[in-house]
DNA sequence: TTTATTTACTTAAACGTTTAAGTAATAAAT
DNA sequence: ATTTATTACTTAAACGTTTAAGTAAATAAA
């Protein structure tokens, strides 16, 4: 039961605790000698140090927090792959905070994380966030890099070229045909649904298409709400174009499709921002607005490492470029 | 910067910090006035005690760690939201352990988890495990719930229905007309895979089918062998329907009949594992022995948490049913 | 040879909390 | 009135590690 400790060590070896601390830290004060019957010894028995001793003594725990939106959903889930890959290769701990877009529970979290139980913060902002004093704080308090959901106030943060890929991705549509296009906002509050929606906007605008207001459709966290939502679209409005901001919504494009035996890309095409992995599979095959979600969460964390190592290193970003896979649900149909 | 401690309240307040931290977990020795004064200056003054500190001294860290296979995988993606739900509500943080289905990173985790950082484990097992003497051994050191993939060995766990899920979705493809079904294995040395193995024999018997060896496609953790073997399997052995005992070879399936151009359910029906939450919008929507797996993370983190609580509660177990959901990957084509 | 430096340790305090043991004052029981 | 019990605290040690400061011996420099 007990687990061996430093003092244990030291008695047998009949040296002192010191000697055994800095034995296992590769202390230049300590000699060769000593030092190899010191390893060898806390190898054999299995030593391990007590996290919590180290962590109250040196203020330093090895362990970052992750907050998410949600775990569900194969971009956070590749992020935190990533997170993962890069925090191990340094001996980091992960502790996964899941907000599921509340930002009350964020505001919980972010408060516990005071104690000083990590010691740096990756996260992304959850769908509802208004209020963002919590977010200026913890970033004077802990080493924090948004990734992903950011907003404005971010020192440090990894984003999409959101602006970019929505523009893109709008164009795209109207290239193939379409003139009444749709678009499903999210997160308007953030800095990331913000420019995404700017960038839809741009391209209306670059394409000499006029903005309609009743062509946006504001989707909040209830999933029974957007899907109502959806279908008024489609029943009322009845776009030939969709750019969804969020993978969820256009799932439900789907159903809603499925239901009312609306054709895509027939009746409407369909480009979303998505990591779904199987999108290729679904039918019909689905354009997507792909992020390099792995690749976010190692520079996320790579930003994050940097600033543990150097603390006055205090605002850095990096822009990845989210890339548009066309797909069948936005192919041009000739009738 | 420097954090608020027991000390510094102590101070303010003229009493002993013996008297704070006994007025904070609301012991009976403080008097009532004293009690207050102490949780109301602690609030002002947004005190949150040292984890570190009161780890070290208590020997109970309020976390539990999850060792997983994968993450970007929606069922257990669901069971870390099962298991998230559990612990948030005792208080509890999750500490998360990716072993991409390596045994070796698997045991170095484990080995990490010696060292007291967390209080229990949940954990299913990675994918190519044969040797279980860790799994033996951490059982004996710290309270452990396996979920999911299992093994003989484990004295906590909770698991599906997998021999007669396997079963039951054996004898619907053969309801549906097939007579040749090859079953696409994976984690066969782990007691869930076994099951699952049997499971699908035993329906073979039950419906008068000859076993086939070479109808059995034993897959591995390398997404290319396991493409070429599946390849294999539809140009040579051309089954007639497949049971995939995991949603990643079912994908493989479907990229492989895509291919080569073969129908589903035409040509080849195919039942899987699976808790895509997007089957239902796949080409076609693909036949699934749903998990409950939001429901097994919360069933596996109740019995750590009962365990937690009498740690003489020394075995335990629990089966959830896993649900077939016939789609139209198995459906009967009248031609 | 004497002094300064380096090497290889040890001592002891500190990190912030908890808790067993002690104490003084008050209330209850005899 | 004396003993006993209860209340409301305090003291001090402990958890296991790290590290600043000290020391004695060996080596190098003067």
């Amino acid at each position: 039961m007990g687990e061996i400790t430093i003092k244990q060590l030291a008695q047998i070896l009949k040296v002192s605790t010191a000697t055994v601390s800095k034995a296992l830290r590769d202390s230049h004060e300590i000699g060769a000698a000593t030092k190899k019957r010191v390893q060898d010894l806390a190898k054999s028995l299995n030593y391990s140090p007590n996290p919590f001793a180290s962590g109250l003594r040196r203020h330093k725990s090895n362990t970052i927090a992750v907050i998410l939106p949600e775990i569900a959903n194969n971009f956070f889930a590749q992020a935190v792959n990533g997170i993962d890959e890069v925090a191990r290769e340094k001996g980091y701990h992960l502790l996964i905070y899941l907000s599921h877009d509340s930002s009350e529970r964020e505001a919980f979290f972010l408060n516990d994380l005071l104690s000083r139980r990590v010691d740096g913060l990756l996260m992304s902002i959850s769908f509802d966030a208004s209020d963002f004093t919590h977010l200026d704080a913890i970033q004077q308090k802990l080493p924090t890099v948004f990734f992903d959901r950011t907003y404005e106030g971010s020192l440090l943060h990894v984003t999409n070229n959101d602006f970019e890929s929505a523009f893109d991705a709008t164009r795209h549509l109207y290239e193939c045909g379409c003139r009444n296009i749709a678009f499903l906002s999210a997160f308007q509050t953030l800095k990331t649904g913000d420019q995404r929606f700017k960038g839809y906007l741009s391209a209306l605008k670059h394409c000499g298409l006029p903005f309609k207001d009743e062509l946006i459709v504001h989707c909040n966290n209830n999933k029974n709400d957007s899907y109502t939502r959806i279908r008024e679209l489609m029943t009322e409005i009845k776009p030939d174009g969709i750019v969804s901001s969020i993978e969820k919504l256009a799932k439900q494009c789907y159903y809603v499709c499925n239901e009312l035996e609306i054709n895509i890309p027939g009746d409407v095409k369909i480009v979303s921002y998505s990591n779904l992995d199987s999108a290729s599979l679904l039918n019909p095959p689905l354009t997507t607005i792909t992020q390099q979600a792995f690749e976010m969460g190692k520079e996320a964390a790579t930003i994050l490492f940097k600033v543990l190592k150097n603390s006055n290193y205090k605002a850095d970003s990096k822009i990845l470029n989210a890339e548009l896979i066309k797909r069948r649900s936005t192919d041009i149909i000739n009738i």
